[in-house]
DNA sequence: AAGCAATAG
DNA sequence: GGTTCTATTGCTT
C-alpha cells in the first residue's frame, strides 16, 4: 500500500475548516463534514457479462467462463442452477448439464471492455483508480462539493440501499454521502447505457468502506454505508482475511498470535503487533480492522506493465519452451504495438513443478531490452519476436540448467518500463515518461485542477464504442485533464452497442429491498483488562465503554500512535514532530486549525456540468426506480434545522427517533447560509512515481499528441 | 535495476 | 489457499 502519505493531514485539515466555517461553529472536530466521499464500482460477473453482449443469446441460458480446467465466473442463471465462481469445469458440468461453456483464457475483449469502463469514469472525474479488471474506485468529493453549492438539500434523497439503516432521510451529518449515492447511480446508468454493463456499486468514505459495503446488495445495486455503521460493517466480516490489504500470508501470521476474528486484531496491542509486522505494517493492518483507511484513489492511466502467461501440465525440453515463448511473444509484442509505448525491460517468468506447494514457485529473471529491438516492438515489425526470443532463451538459461531434467507448468512474458514513443532525453515526449518534477500527483491529497471536469474537447477517448487499431492509446490517454472529459453531447449521443445486432440492455430492474435491519444501539462489550491496558492514563474505562463501538475503534487506533497521542492529550505528551501521515483519524479528534479556505476558493466560475442528470437522458428512470423506500415521517434535516450550539457529530449519534424529535422541535427556526468551500492549491510534490508525467504541468505540451 | 513477496480480481 | 491470467506495490539486494 502506500507509504507516501505525508500530504493526508494538510488535506484533511483542510477540508475540516472549511467546515467549521462554513458551520459557523467554534469547536469540535465535526468529523463527518469533512469526509471523502469514494465510491466503489464492481462489475457484475464481468466476463459473463462481456461473452453475453458479444453473443446476446446466451443471456437466459447459464453460462460459465472457462480457463483450463476452471469455472473462473458464469452468470446469473448458472448460480441459480449451483455453479459458482472457481468451480472446476467437471462439477460445474455435473451440478449444470445445460451449461454453456466459453473459452476465457484471451483476456483481449475483457481488457478492452474494462478500460473502457475506466475511461468512462474517469470522462466524469479524473481520480478513478483499477482494482483488477471488473472494479474501480472513484474519489467524487470534489464533484459533490461542486453539486452541493448547485442543489438544494431539502431536493436531497439517497440513492439505492443504506447499510442496515432504515430511514432514507438525509441530515447534515450525509448530504455528501447522499450526493455521493445520486452520483454512483448516475455513473452506473452511464456505465449501462453507454456500454450495457451492470454492476454494484459501493459509496462510502474510504476506499476500504466503498468496498466493503458495496457487495451488501447484489447484483446490479448499490449501497452506502453511513459513518456510524462503520463497526457494525466490519463485525460482519467473517474473518480478517475479508479484510482487503490483509491477505493469506498476513492471516497466517496473525493466527500464530492468535487472532481470528476483526474484533481480535482491533483489540491487540499495537506493540505486539509491531513486533510481528514492524511499525508500518501493524498499523495499518490495524487501522484496516478499524474501518479505518486513508489510502488515496491514485488514478490509474496506462498500465505499467503488459504481460502473457499460459499454463500447463508439462513442459521440458527447450523445444517446447522456445515454442511455447515465440506463442507469447507474438500475442505480447502485438499488445504492445497497439499500446504504442515501447517497453525497456523484458522479463520471463517460470513455474516450475514441484510436489509441495505447486503454486508458489515462480522465478523469474528479466533484461533490459536494447533500444532497437524495442523500436521494432513499437513499430510493429516481425524481426522483434525473434530478438526477444533470443534474449528469453538467455534468461531462462539464467533459471534452468537443460543438462538436468525440469518440469515446467508455467511460462510468463513481460514488458515493463514502459515509455512513450520516440522518447529520448532531448525529446519532448520525455515529459511524460519520465519524472517531471514539477508534476503533482492526482490524488485526493493532491487537488486537481477545477477545470478538470469541464466540458471539453472531443477526444476518442471520450468515444468508448469506437475502437481505432492504430490510436496510440495511452499517448493519447496521459494528458488527463485535456483529454478525460466530462460528459458532452458526443457522449449521450453514442449508440449504445457497437454491434447493431447487440440488442438493447433490459431495463434496470433494481429490486430495492426496503426492509432493513434496525439499528441496534452498539455499545460494545470489550473485556475489562484489555481496555485497560489499551486507555490512556486519565481515560475512565467505564466511561469509554459507553461510547458507540466506532467511537472507541477510532479512539482506540488514536490512543496507539504517539503522535496521536500528542494531538489527544496535548503538546506534553510526547515530542514527536513527524504526524503520523497515516493516522488522520486522530485529526478527527483534536481541536480544528483557524479556516483559511474561503479565500481558496473561487474555482468553478466555468464549471458547469452540474445536473448530470440532464446530460444523461436515461438516469432520471433509474432515479425514479430507485426511490421507493421514501415516506420518512420527518422530511430529512438540513443545517438550517439543527441549531449552531449542536455539535452535528454528536447530533448524529443520538437514536434516530430522538434526532427525530429534535429535529421537529428546531424545524422553523433560522436558516444558516450554506456556502461549502475547499481549498484548492496543489501541495508541492515530494515522491512521484506513479503518475510521473502524468500531471497537471504537462498538460501544454501533451495537447501535442492529442490526435485531431 | 533486479528479483521476489504479497495482494488483488 | 492460491486452480487462471493477469496486474500492482513494496521490500531487499
Amino acid at each position: 500500500m502506500d507509504t507516501d502519505e505525508e500530504e493526508n493531514n494538510d488535506w484533511d485539515r483542510s477540508l475540516e475548516s472549511d467546515m467549521l466555517e462554513t458551520e459557523g461553529s467554534s469547536t469540535d472536530r465535526a468529523t463527518s463534514k469533512s469526509q471523502r466521499v469514494i465510491l466503489h464500482f464492481d462489475l457484475d460477473c464481468f466476463y459473463a457479462q462481456v461473452e453475453m453482449i458479444r453473443n446476446p443469446a446466451l443471456r437466459t441460458k447459464p453460462l460459465g467462463i472457462q480457463q483450463k480446467y476452471i469455472i473462473v465466473t458464469c452468470n446469473y442463471v448458472a448460480r441459480e442452477q449451483g455453479v459458482n465462481k472457481l468451480m472446476s469445469v467437471t462439477d460445474a458440468v455435473e451440478k449444470c448439464p445445460q451449461l454453456v461453456l466459453v473459452k476465457g483464457e484471451d483476456l483481449t475483449h475483457y481488457r478492452e471492455m474494462s478500460y473502457k469502463v475506466t475511461e468512462l469514469l474517469m470522462s466524469y472525474c479524473p481520480l478513478v483508480e483499477r482494482l483488477g479488471f471488473d472494479e474501480n474506485f472513484m474519489d467524487v468529493t470534489e464533484m459533490v462539493e461542486r453539486r452541493l453549492k448547485e442543489t438544494c438539500i431539502s431536493d436531497l434523497s439517497f440513492n439505492g440501499h443504506i447499510y442496515k439503516h432504515e430511514s432514507m432521510a438525509v441530515d447534515e451529518e450525509n448530504v455528501r454521502l447522499a450526493v455521493g449515492s445520486v452520483i454512483a447511480a448516475e455513473m452506473r446508468q452511464a456505465i449501462f447505457s453507454t456500454l450495457g454493463l451492470t454492476g454494484c456499486a459501493g459509496i462510502a468514505s474510504s476506499k476500504l468502506l466503498a468496498k466493503l459495503v458495496s457487495g451488501t446488495f447484489k447484483p446490479n445495486q448499490q449501497t452506502t454505508l453511513l459513518p456510524y455503521s462503520t463497526a457494525e460493517l466490519m463485525s460482519s466480516l467473517t474473518g480478517l482475511i475479508k479484510v482487503p490489504g490483509i491477505g493469506y500470508k498476513t492471516r497466517e501470521k496473525l493466527k500464530a498470535l492468535g487472532l481470528i476474528s476483526v474484533r481480535d486484531l482491533q483489540l491487540y496491542p499495537l506493540p505486539d503487533l509491531v513486533r510481528e509486522f514492524g511499525e508500518v505494517t501493524a498499523k495499518k493492518i490495524q487501522n484496516l480492522s478499524c474501518g479505518i483507511d486513508d489510502s488515496p484513489v491514485t488514478p490509474a492511466g496506462p498500465p505499467q506493465s503488459l504481460s502473457d502467461e499460459d499454463s500447463f501440465k508439462r513442459i521440458s525440453t527447450l523445444e517446447e519452451v522456445q515454442k511455447k515463448i515465440e506463442e507469447l511473444l507474438i500475442s505480447l509484442t502485438e499488445r504492445m504495438h497497439k499500446d504504442g509505448r515501447q517497453p525497456h525491460t523484458f522479463r520471463l517468468t517460470i513455474r516450475r513443478y514441484t510436489v509441495t506447494n505447486r503454486w508458489f514457485s515462480r522465478e523469474s529473471r528479466q533484461c533490459p531490452i536494447p533500444n532497437h529491438t524495442g523500436l521494432k516492438i513499437t513499430c510493429g515489425s516481425s524481426e522483434a519476436v525473434p530478438q526477444l526470443l533470443a534474449l528469453s532463451v538467455k534468461l531462462f538459461h539464467k533459471m534452468v540448467d537443460t543438462r538436468e531434467p525440469f518440469h515446467l507448468t508455467l511460462l510468463n512474458v513481460c514488458f515493463s518500463n514502459l515509455q512513450a514513443k520516440g522518447s529520448s532525453k532531448s525529446s519532448i515526449t520525455s515529459f511524460f515518461t519520465q519524472k517531471c518534477p514539477t508534476t503533482t500527483r492526482m490524488t485526493s491529497q493532491h487537488q486537481v485542477e477545477p477545470d478538470i471536469c469541464e466540458p471539453a474537447v472531443n477526444s476518442q477517448f471520450t468515444q468508448p464504442d469506437v475502437l481505432h487499431k492504430e490510436d496510440k492509446t495511452w499517448i493519447s490517454m496521459k494528458p488527463i485533464k485535456h483529454t478525460w472529459l466530462s460528459p458532452t453531447r458526443e457522449l449521450q449521443t453514442q449508440p449504445p452497442f457497437i454491434n447493431s445486432n447487440s440488442p438493447r440492455p433490459p431495463v434496470l430492474e433494481h429490486s430495492q429491498d426496503t426492509s432493513m435491519n434496525t439499528t441496534e444501539s452498539c455499545l460494545s462489550s470489550v473485556p475489562e483488562k484489555t481496555l485497560r491496558s489499551r486507555l490512556p492514563p486519565g481515560v475512565d474505562p467505564e466511561v469509554f465503554k459507553l461510547l458507540p463501538e466506532h467511537i472507541q475503534m477510532e479512539l482506540i487506533s488514536s490512543f496507539q500512535s504517539e503522535d496521536s497521542t500528542q494531538l489527544n492529550y496535548g503538546p506534553t505528551a510526547t515530542s514527536s514532530e513527524d504526524a503520523d501521515p497515516a493516522d488522520h483519524f486522530t485529526l478527527a479528534f483534536k481541536q480544528p486549525e483557524p479556516c483559511e479556505s474561503a479565500l481558496n476558493y473561487n474555482r468553478n466560475s466555468l464549471s458547469h456540468n452540474h445536473e448530470l442528470s440532464k446530460t444523461l437522458p436515461s438516469t432520471r428512470s433509474t432515479m425514479e426506480l430507485n426511490s421507493g423506500q421514501d415516506s420518512h415521517d420527518i422530511p430529512p434535516a438540513t443545517q438550517s434545522d439543527v441549531p449552531a450550539n449542536v455539535d452535528p457529530y454528536v447530533f448524529s449519534q443520538l437514536p434516530a427517533d430522538v434526532q427525530r424529535e429534535l429535529l421537529t422541535e428546531w424545524r422553523g427556526q433560522k436558516p444558516v447560509l450554506k456556502i461549502p468551500s475547499k481549498h484548492s492549491h496543489k501541495t508541492s510534490n515530494t515522491r512521484d512515481k506513479k503518475s510521473a508525467g502524468k500531471g497537471s504541468q504537462c498538460n501544454n505540451i501533451l495537447k501535442y499528441f492529442k490526435p485531431n
